[in-house]
DNA sequence: ATCCTGTTTGACAACGCTGTCATCATAGCG
DNA sequence: CGCTATGATGACAGCGTTGTCAAACAGGAT
């Protein structure tokens, strides 16, 4: 494969011939261009193997095609998949994905928001929790008229796109799984509590609690902060308080993985005395031994739709459907098979 | 704080009573401008808040301020803190920090690289490993005088930026550790052999033992792959070939982690019967329980001076020095304290 | 003073594209 | 068959910066 000359609108053109205007109607997706010379204009370019230069689109019609995300989240697996999901989105369309880490300033990201809105144009804003639950954020985009997207927010906002899953359904499901597989005693460790999802991950598991025959005396709930250590000490305070449960549901994979080292380092056996599921199927669920039950939501697919619909939203001016609901799926594994 | 009114050069120079292009000058670091003047305009520049265009810098200097990690590697925390110590030095200085992972064909990343560079320009190059050792990959950036940096080659280049730390000091050093500890039966766990790291942190482990007074009878060198199921698997050979080593060097922390996965499910205490030390000091190594005694090595340090030493390269568009090598510091944890 | 040299400064075109607005076709209408 | 409305096309300025080249300046040698 070798490196073309770089060629010009000007080049297509004239190849063309056709005006440059034309020719960048054509890549601007413009109607009013007859459908023949559309095929003509892309046709030469195909041959040619032109792009168009993004600079000067930029200069020219003051956009700068960045999408950026903004998280404040020490996963790095769940931000890489979101960046994958961006990044597919992005070089479909000759989009720049970018990633920035906001800190928090007195409980706030908007004062770090502002700083980078000032240094960096951005086209369009992709928000995941923590930062996607910061009002003060929501309100300062939308102020700017800056096209945006959450991912899995707390609740529900009319104005911006939304992806999600249902968590409630999801922990009801994944507990009804643990119900299913017999279990009598169970225990549910919780996220923190200013992450809304974890909050309906536990009102799910509540409403399967409530539609078996478990007694609710039966049932212990640990708190834990989504850390692996959160996990261990949840398993420690299990044998203090309860020490027949035999089914746990960890809102996360990482307190999942905590609490299965902590049992087998205590002698038990999982699956077989203890079964844990988990959430979110990271690649730990997948690598860890036993592997772990897990369930899953599409964060890859999420980020893909997001970043589409953004571009969609930036490209006509206008946002059309806001709502978009992700399935999800129990991956089963072994350490609650 | 509030938005200011995007100021251009024009504004600055004439606020500031010159021309424009003595801001351009300013603002590009470039000689010949008397320092009086030079303060003038950052005064007045500082004042106004002004920000070059980068669209319009890219356009006219036909750079791209654009700076690529191009990667092969599941390991997230690695990355991730690659993409921090690039994205430090990049908004110190104004260009974009991208990391793009290159999927290989017949065994090199050449084609990837090339469909990439045809899209899009860039102005310099981080490699980290698998890729910062495909020569055909090195070649082809230095026909295109584009600036490069190698992070952690298998093989120091005279050419580009290589950044490093001394694995095999780093491997021998950490088992000078185990055996400081009164360890006397050690195992070293590989990662892939493709991987020349590991095989400079396994030199370095032999260097160890050969300087010591432990018999080569009684280390075992155990096949991994990197993987915790590697490290899993190791744990079982153990038990079958040499279950009186006492001490074991994971290439990785994953691994490491896996063993001790393995050894707590077996009922070995850890530290107690076994300890384990592991390499990279990542995130698990922090979280795990024990937590595990770890080499670290500053990669956000080496992106970071990587990414600046490239930036460097590209103004001056000359390499002054090119080779770094980093210290690298033991963190000793409960998995052999 | 005068000339020469090297340093500092500025005027202006160019970078590749899009926005605006004018013009040219075409079809539909009375 | 001319007139209007609408769609299709193009000419050209302008986006904010840098590169080029020429002009102005400063300092030293004569």
């Amino acid at each position: 494969m070798t490196i073309n000359k770089k060629y010009t609108i000007e080049d297509i053109a004239e190849h063309a011939g056709v005006s440059i205007k034309t020719v960048s109607r054509v890549f601007n997706n413009s109607p009013n261009v007859r459908q023949q010379k559309r095929d003509l204009v892309l046709g030469v370019a195909r041959d040619l193997g032109y792009r168009p230069n993004i600079s000067a689109r930029q200069l020219a019609s003051k956009r700068s095609f960045v999408i950026s995300h903004f998280h404040d989240n020490p996963n790095t697996d769940y931000l890489s998949e979101i960046y994958d999901g961006m990044r597919r989105a992005c070089s479909e369309q000759g989009y720049y994905a970018v990633a920035e880490k906001l800190e928090p300033k007195k409980g706030s990201y908007r004062h770090a928001l502002l700083e980078y809105l000032l240094r960096y144009e951005v086209d369009g804003v992709i928000l995941s929790p923590p930062v996607s639950d910061d009002n003060s954020v929501i309100r300062e985009i939308k102020k700017r008229g800056i096209p945006y997207a959450l991912i899995s927010p707390g609740k529900k906002k009319k104005d911006g796109i939304n992806v999600f899953i249902n968590e409630r359904d999801a922990g009801r499901s994944i507990t009804d799984f643990l119900i299913e597989r017999g279990h009598k005693q169970l225990a549910f460790i919780s996220g923190l509590d200013s992450h809304a999802a974890s909050l309906e991950r536990e009102a799910g598991f509540w409403e399967a609690i409530a539609a078996s025959d478990i007694p609710k005396k039966n049932v212990l709930r640990l708190a834990g902060d989504f850390s692996m250590q959160s996990g261990f000490r949840a398993f420690e305070k299990l044998t203090q308080k309860a020490p027949n449960v035999t089914g746990i549901f960890a809102a996360n994979d990482e307190m999942a993985v905590g609490t299965i080292v902590a049992a087998l380092r205590a002698g038990k056996k999982v699956p077989e005395e203890l079964s844990v599921v988990g959430f979110d199927d990271s690649p730990f669920a997948r690598s860890m031994w036993p592997t772990i039950t897990s369930l899953a939501q599409p964060i890859d697919d999420m980020a893909h739709v997001s970043t589409q619909k953004l571009i969609d939203w930036i490209h006509s001016d206008r946002l059309k459907e806001s709502q978009f609901e992700f399935a999800t799926q129990i991956i089963v594994r072994d350490s609650c098979p």
